[in-house]
DNA sequence: ACTGATTTGTGCGTATGTATC
DNA sequence: TGATACATACGCACAAATCAG
């Protein structure tokens, strides 16, 4: 179940084992855990290792630990439907939640090499770059990269400034109609700046998504990277009666 | 950039640390590593510790070490193509890489709430589950789980044995059509199993698809879970020319 | 309001593993 | 290789919060 001397702390593997557990459902969402006591007999170690394995969980918002009531499971999962048209705001109202962000940073610089090739500019010319931050329920859910030809907005973080939004910002730039043409899906762990964004640990996954979205002629417009914590997260293609 | 007193050993957040950079491209695939004495020092660890990294990533089969010569990345990613009637075999050959793989178990199973529901049958109703290993390159690729409802198709797993491909199976059996409905993507840290089929190290992420396969009528087929190593995969959904 | 049982919170001493020099 | 420093893990004890009667 957990072994001593792989390199890894006993109270992580615990940590990581316990999250495992929650996102399989083997504890429901809101359900109070096993007393310390029981699951600390159950990996075999001591009370103190299991309680920084719960702290670590505490810290990430997995659990939640009341002195005197126990642990309980405090999750927050979140289906990130994707179709041609979905925008960030309708995904998540639709799931009554309360969708939230703001915008870290807004730069022109050089586009990467991937980013040029994917927008059809020359390597190294010029684009806006937006880094945003969303929110559902008041909780980050995903940190986002916004990449935008320069040559065809040159205006278009004047124009953000005003409208608050992207969706909002390219309509008033003749961009009406936008539609998602391809997504990458990968995964990997964070690095620090992320898991700093994302409240999350450095030992969980996030979910990266890579994207082209395309104006009505097939022309690309916005070439979006965005990453979410893979705990609070299931990406879904297609329809969304899933 | 490496950090004590996290629980996790400095040699592995090392290994963690290249492992990404190679993934990232930061170091191409086949190039030189810098020396084990350069890398110690960008690490500020001492270099029996740098070589305990080394020595993890290559048992991964990340990096080569030859002696004299210097280390070397040995990296194999794949664009896992996703579309309506995407089938694993042309995914891999059509990125030039020889596909294989192998039945892993062939089971009756009574169905999980989750596979009932998509399925449409009723919660325990029986379904066929077939666990397979899909390589490519000889080398371990995904580890799948294929549910069939039994009462749709009884004999499957006999067909099954005979033509050695779920396609091919499913032709015999009526459906020669079948197209993805909905995929849902989502990425955690692998058990001990999955890590093990994947030859995978324990805290690297696998990317894990669920998707539902229907017939031309829309009725369900096959309800299918796919485990992938997210440091050699990358899902792509949409256009082929992403 | 009190009591006892349960459960989490905290302190301390010790042994072992990890990493450095 | 041996000495040193520190994180990890254990065992025990007791304090604090909660809840049922």
């Amino acid at each position: 179940m957990i072994e001593r001397e792989r390199g890894v702390a006993l109270w992580r593997q615990i940590e990581e084992r316990l999250a495992e557990d929650i996102a399989a459902g083997v504890y429901a969402s809101g359900s109070r855990l096993p007393t310390e006591p029981e699951l600390a007999a159950r990996f075999g170690v001591n009370r103190h290792t299991l309680r920084r394995a719960m702290s670590e969980l505490e810290k990430r918002g997995v659990v939640r630990v009341e002195q005197g009531r126990g642990s309980f499971v405090q999750e927050h999962v979140l289906d990130y439907f994707v179709g041609r048209r979905t925008r960030f705001s309708e995904i998540v109202s639709r799931q009554n939640r309360r969708p939230g962000g703001r915008l870290l940073r807004a730069a022109e610089e050089a586009a990467p090499a991937a980013v040029a090739r994917d927008l059809k500019i020359p390597a190294g010319a010029a684009v806006h770059r937006l880094t945003t931050l969303s929110e559902v329920d008041g909780r980050p859910m995903t940190v986002s990269d916004h990449y935008f030809p320069k040559a065809r907005f040159p205006d278009l973080i004047g124009v953000y400034a005003d409208t608050g939004s992207i969706t909002k910002a390219l309509t008033r730039l003749g961009v009406g109609n936008y539609e998602r043409k391809w997504t990458r899906v990968l995964a990997r762990m964070p690095d620090a700046e992320e898991a700093e964004h994302l409240k999350l640990s450095r030992n969980r996954p996030v979910l990266v998504t890579e994207a082209l979205n395309v104006d009505a002629e097939g022309g690309p417009v916005e070439y979006g990277i965005s990453r979410f914590a893979a705990d609070r997260t299931q990406i879904v293609f297609g329809s969304e009666t899933g």
